[in-house]
DNA sequence: ATGGCCGGCGCAGCCGGA
């Protein structure tokens, strides 16, 4: 079964890009980043006209996340927990029945933080403190769980084409990657590292060639728990779509797990 | 040479992104 995460980037923007892929992927389930639409201008029918439920929590011009699935979605929950005033629409999880029993799926668009002199950065490190209590909740359940979305985290050097250029970001500080290690250490697996030592890029900005330099940063990552890692086969990234027409500047990051084998009978 | 863009809003040019 497929599970893919993708900053689209505008889904007004993007609804002819995104209907192609999804034709082409055919994924299961889908967390989206980046909507910048309220729920109301969510292009529902023409999604739910290719056989996925649409669960969305969006906000006016920003930020915005949704959940596309072929299989029926239960107990969503829209926002992250622990601060009642941020009004910023970020975070949303949804459980999916799988032949096997569910799996909890987290979907995030993390706060990017620049100017790091600025409050936006403390934001983006305090709102990682609360992705690390609420993601603590859901290990305990000791169930298969994954979180994906847009990090807006280079985790490692590898993680980007030119480290040295990223010095200054909020996508690369230390307090940001070690927030990011924190939450690896709750007991959750790097899928796409699982699989791969190889540097891989999710993200090329729109400015200075980056796409034709392949000048790109690994910032959307699947992070697995331990029963939902047992059942990892593989991940990978659709980069093709970046050359596409009108594409957004972030391309689909996908897995694929075993659903059908009872647990623990797996490799 | 170290820059070069894009979406939303709304109809000019600014804000936000990474």
């Amino acid at each position: 079964m497929k599970f893919v995460t993708w900053n689209i980037n505008g889904i007004k923007a993007r609804l002819e890009v995104l209907t192609a892929w999804l034709e082409e992927a055919r994924p299961d389930l889908v967390c989206l980043q980046e909507i910048k639409s309220v729920d109301e201008g969510f292009p529902r029918a023409a999604i739910e006209r290719l056989g996925y439920e649409v669960a969305t929590h969006g906000q006016k011009s920003f930020n915005g996340v949704a959940i596309l699935s072929k299989h029926r979605l239960e107990d969503v929950t829209r926002g992250l927990p622990g601060d009642d005033d941020d009004l910023q629409a970020r975070y949303i999880e949804a459980t999916v029945s799988v032949p096997t029993g569910a799996v909890r799926v987290a979907g995030l668009y993390l706060p990017n933080g620049n100017p790091i002199d600025t409050e936006k950065f403390p934001y983006k490190l305090a709102w990682m403190a609360r992705l690390e209590a609420r993601l603590a909740e859901l290990r305990a359940f000791e169930e298969p769980l994954l979180v994906m979305g847009d990090w807006n985290v280079i985790p490692e050097p590898i993680d980007a084409k030119t480290p040295s250029a990223w010095l200054g970001d909020a996508l690369y500080q230390p307090e940001s990657r070690a927030a990011f290690r924190r939450i690896l250490g709750l007991g959750l697996t790097d899928c796409l590292r699982a699989t791969t030592d190889a540097p891989v890029w999710t993200f090329w900005d729109y400015q200075a060639g980056c796409w034709p330099r392949d000048e790109g940063i690994r910032i959307d990552h699947v992070l697995a728990s331990p029963q939902a890692a047992d059942r990892l086969i593989a991940a990978g990234v659709d980069r093709h779509v970046r050359g596409w027409e009108k594409p957004s500047d972030h391309v689909p990051v996908w897995v694929e797990l075993d659903v059908t084998t009872p647990a623990g009978r797996h490799a």
